[in-house]
RNA sequence: GCGGACGUGGCGAAACUGGUAGACGCAAGGGACUUAAAAUCCCUCGACCUCGGUCAUGCGGGUUCGAUCCCCGCCGUCCGCACCA
């Protein structure tokens, strides 16, 4: 009798070993069976796996395990996404090359997944870094200059003088760069963008057809793209006001229905009128220089008082000509949204009433809500921009809103100003081009060339991919591509000239805008195989964090629509099923008492409960420690676990099965060593079920019992199996680690019968049955503790070859149920009785039941509620 | 400010479409085995009392035979966006 302890050290190596040799978990893109491509997000290669990934990846295997003993041909890959700022600081400081520092975290890591156990096809195995990748990226950005999808215009950037870079805007702290905390100053560089906006109406409406992505990604989504209805309405400027030569400004609405209640207008600083205006006086200047310079800072955004200055320039009202309002330059107008111009009606838009107050404009009340009083309704301190009755308004008056904005609409683009209409309808959307320009070494190059005489000429497809040098330097700031001896000058391939290569390299979210495609057949010498591609895709389950709601997740909707335009793919949609996973946190522990107390790592400490307190000691010194918050695991807080110890002391399968119970997946988990503990309890549990009983198992062949003592044991297999099959398919592993624990505590004591030599054929043939549901059930969760089982039971082909067990629908129905009594909504009996008995039947049986009998006290109930095969309620 | 989600025992959580609230796990308490410990096994475990009940799903109402679930109003926590005209 095998009763040794299950060891994970000595298993789970080996299976890894035996999967790998045979090759199992790679994928024949020829292969006839219906395709399920599961896809968990690459991660970045910063050296280490967290918990995180760990959390990510066991459910993405879960999944990818689960559909392969389906029948399903899965896909099931994993890669890294390999560019990145990390790198370049790591050269800087360690004096260590990105692309050496890359590669080996990407060693280092891939070694910690492969001791995780991951059904991955390793052979598809790719870094965004590698040239035969960004290679095919360049060509398919070529494709999409091709289609009018790529262009360069002007554009401000957060510049950071000391590290002479441009940051993004995540990388500004209190308008101060991340790195060398020098104010950042706003700067206009020629940058690439892609034209992700004009799929803006595309993106948004698709959005209704991802029914399997959480509804929060999907809104938050929606709001990003910011669709808006409304009206450009063009003003005629009063000419004596104007310095120089406009005769007209358009302003952007979505309220054109409170025209009458205009009071001034107002303007961004960058916008061309109030450039006319400064040119003429200093102070407007003045005061532009000073709008421009508060620019993005986003804790400026919130405090920013709301100032403006009046230009002295004059609009004449689209709907009356002899009504003159002032236009102002504001600081809270956007040169980028819309026209760049506003017209402020106070009454209904509160950040236009506090204006109005403050410069003393008038503030004309034209909408009401319904059911008020005209001759009472006014505006205080507070604007009213619901929807409501027309008043103050002439030609509107009585009219609902929506009528009014219909009416006004309807006037303006039938009124001319000029030879064009004075007002058009207009769809604005907050969605911006996407910026890819990157003043950076460590990224996928722009395969462009900048000639003096022929411009920007695209590198000529036969001359990729344009590699990046290896010899560059990171002793000074800035980006060294721009500062290499020669890799910059480069014939022009049109005219054979002196040109110059674009140093500016991609965003890294482009690498990670197709690599899933890039999956389906990444031995290909072009971007794409179509076939492939339109065979895989889309991914049938995505799975990562919430942080990629909108950047990630976007840039991929729109990429794939540009490679669809480029002819790369036939699919638009690239995710199909989408999972959003919450974090591994931690309780927090540190030193002494208030905040300023030095973090403490989890290993460092023993946790200890006396009398319902929990007390945290130092194991070094025994001094108290105090336990705080629980938070997302980060270096800083020092609350984190590395997967490493824990694989190294529990086991890969242990640390899979945490991760997956309690709570639901797509909340936080807490990691705590109780509930490592308890999982590894269960693993060693199983194994010790299944190994004592196996001597008595082989040989004996697996079937159902039908009748007698070991109906019970068959009948809860087949129904946990039915349960477990519906918890993976709905990813609720917390459900199915339930159920199966339930599983597991039915079956403990036949299966000690069964060891103890007890138990005729039937039985044990039923039992025989049953372990092989739960190791089977269980194996998408704990892989290598289940190949050991299903090897002791005497099966030689490895279970991850084996197809799913079926469930009898016979045994998953109950015959007898009990039906819950209740008196009045309050429960007092409980009746068995068979599934299928008639409701008079049942409504008979339950009046003689005692409880009943005596609430009723002889007395006619008023009514008796039957739901069938659920509950009986009897009001008295 | 706008938008969204969530709130159930000491803790993580279950509960189908409105139908037995608390499955399963953790922690805790008691017991068995043991020279002892570990491991393992068994029992108890929302609150209160008169042991039959009463009260319990953030709070207050409503709809219903019946509400954790639906509706209205509060309170709290978390997340996203944030001068978007």
């Amino acid at each position: 009798m095998a009763s040794e302890r299950y060891n994970p050290r000595d298993a789970e190596p080996r299976w890894q070993k035996i999967w790998s040799e045979a090759k199992v978990f790679e994928t024949d893109n020829a292969d006839p069976r219906e395709k399920y491509y599961v896809l968990e997000m690459f991660p970045y290669p910063s050296g280490r796996i967290h918990m995180g990934h760990v959390r990510n990846y066991a459910m993405g295997d879960v999944v990818a395990r689960y559909k392969r003993a389906r029948g399903y041909n899965v896909l099931h890959p994993m890669g890294w996404d390999a560019f990145g700022m990390p790198a370049e600081n790591a050269a800087r400081d360690n004096k260590v090359h990105p692309k050496e520092w890359t590669y080996q975290n990407i060693a280092s890591m891939k070694a910690q997944l492969k001791a995780m156990g991951l059904s991955l096809d390793w052979s598809r195995e790719f870094a965004t870094c590698d040239v035969d990748y960004y290679h095919r990226q360049q060509h398919l950005f070529l494709d999409m200059m091709e289609k009018g999808l790529v262009y360069r215009k002007l554009s401000k950037v957060n510049w950071d003088p000391v590290d002479h870079t441009v940051l993004a805007n995540e990388q500004v702290i209190d308008g101060r760069g991340w790195r060398s905390g020098a104010l950042v100053e706003q700067r206009e560089l020629v940058q690439w963008f892609f034209k992700i906006t004009d799929f803006s109406q595309d993106l948004l409406d698709a959005l209704d057809t991802l029914d399997q992505w959480p509804e929060k990604v999907r809104l938050m989504q929606k709001n990003w793209i910011g669709r808006s209805e409304g009206m450009t309405i063009r003003w005629e400027l009063v000419a004596e006001t104007v310095p120089a030569g406009q005769s007209e400004v358009t302003v952007y609405t979505t309220r054109p229905d409170t025209l009458f209640g205009a009071s001034f207008l107002a303007i961004a600083a960058d916008h061309p009128l109030a450039r006319e205006a400064a040119a003429a006086n200093p102070a407007i200047e003045a005061f532009a220089d000073e709008c421009r310079r508060h620019g993005t800072s986003l804790a400026a955004l919130e405090t920013a008082e709301k100032k403006g200055m009046d230009t002295g320039i004059r609009v004449r009202h689209p709907l009356d000509p002899s009504w003159e309002l002032p236009v102002y330059i504001a600081n809270f107008v956007l040169m980028d949204y819309g026209t760049g111009a506003i017209f402020g009606c106070p009454s209904g838009d509160q950040r236009d009433l506090d204006f109005a107050r403050k410069y003393d404009l008038p503030v004309v009340p034209v909408v009401m809500p319904a059911g008020d009083d005209a001759g009472n309704f006014t505006i205080g301190d507070t604007a009213y921009d619901g929807d409501g009755v027309m008043i103050n308004s002439r030609f509107l008056d009585g009219l609902s809103t929506e009528e009014a904005f219909e009416t006004v609409a309807r006037r303006l683009s039938e009124t001319m100003l000029g030879n064009k209409p004075q007002g058009e309808r207009k769809v604005n959307f907050r969605l911006r081009d996407w910026g890819i320009s990157r003043q950076r070494y460590w990224g996928c190059p722009i395969p462009v060339i900048h000639c003096e005489v022929c411009g920007v000429v695209p590198v000529p497809k036969k001359d990729l991919p344009v590699r990046l040098p290896d010899d560059v330097t990171f002793d000074q700031p800035g980006n060294p591509l721009d500062r290499h001896a020669t890799w910059r000058h480069v014939a022009c391939p049109q005219c054979g000239g002196d040109a110059r290569r674009e140093t500016d390299t991609m965003d890294t979210f482009v690498d990670s805008s197709w690599y899933f495609t890039r999956f389906t057949a990444p031995w290909q010498d072009e971007p794409t195989d179509p076939k492939a591609a339109n065979h895989w895709l889309p991914v049938d389950q995505y799975i990562g964090g919430i942080e990629h709601a909108i950047l990630h997740l976007l840039y991929s909707r729109f990429f794939t629509r540009a490679m669809k335009e480029t002819g790369h793919v036939e699919v638009k949609e690239p995710f199909k099923g989408l999972f959003t996973q919450g974090m591994v946190v931690h309780e927090t522990y540190r030193r002494g008492s208030g905040p300023s107390g030095e973090w403490v790592a989890p290993a460092d400490i023993r946790i200890e409960e006396t009398d319902g307190r929990r007390r945290a000691t130092l194991l070094a010194t025994g001094e108290e420690i105090a336990i705080g918050s629980i938070e997302k695991m980060s270096k800083s807080k020092k609350n984190v676990v590395d997967p490493d110890d824990i694989i190294a002391s529990y086991g890969a399968d242990t640390a899979r099965f945490f991760v997956l119970s309690d709570s639901p997946p797509d909340r936080d988990v807490i990691w705590s060593e109780a509930g490592v503990e308890g999982a590894h309890r269960f693993t060693q549990r199983l194994w010790r079920l299944i190994s004592e009983a196996a001597d008595n198992l082989k040989g004996v062949a697996p079937a159902p019992a039908r009748e007698g003592e070991a109906l019970a044991v068959s009948q809860i297999a087949h129904r946990t199996l039915k349960a477990v099959q519906d918890d993976y398919d709905k990813l609720s592993f917390n459900k199915a680690v339930a159920r199966i624990y339930e599983l597991v505590n039915a079956l403990a004591a036949p299966l000690a019968r069964v060891a103890a030599g007890e138990g005729d054929a039937v039985f044990r043939g039923a039992v025989r049955e049953a372990a092989e549901i739960l190791v089977q059930i269980v194996a998408p969760m704990t892989p290598h503790l289940a190949e050991e089982c299903w090897a002791a039971l005497g099966n030689g082909r490895m279970l991850a070859q084996a197809a799913w067990p079926r469930y009898d629908d016979a045994l998953v129905v109950e015959n007898e149920i009990m039906l819950p009594v209740q008196i009045n909504g309050k429960k007092r009996a409980e009746l068995t009785i068979a599934r299928d008995a008639e409701q008079d039947a049942v409504q008979a049986a339950v009046l003689q039941l005692d409880a009943v009998r005596s609430a009723l006290d002889g007395r006619q109930p008023k009514k008796i509620i039957l739901v069938p095969q659920r509950i009986v309620n009897i009001v008295v």
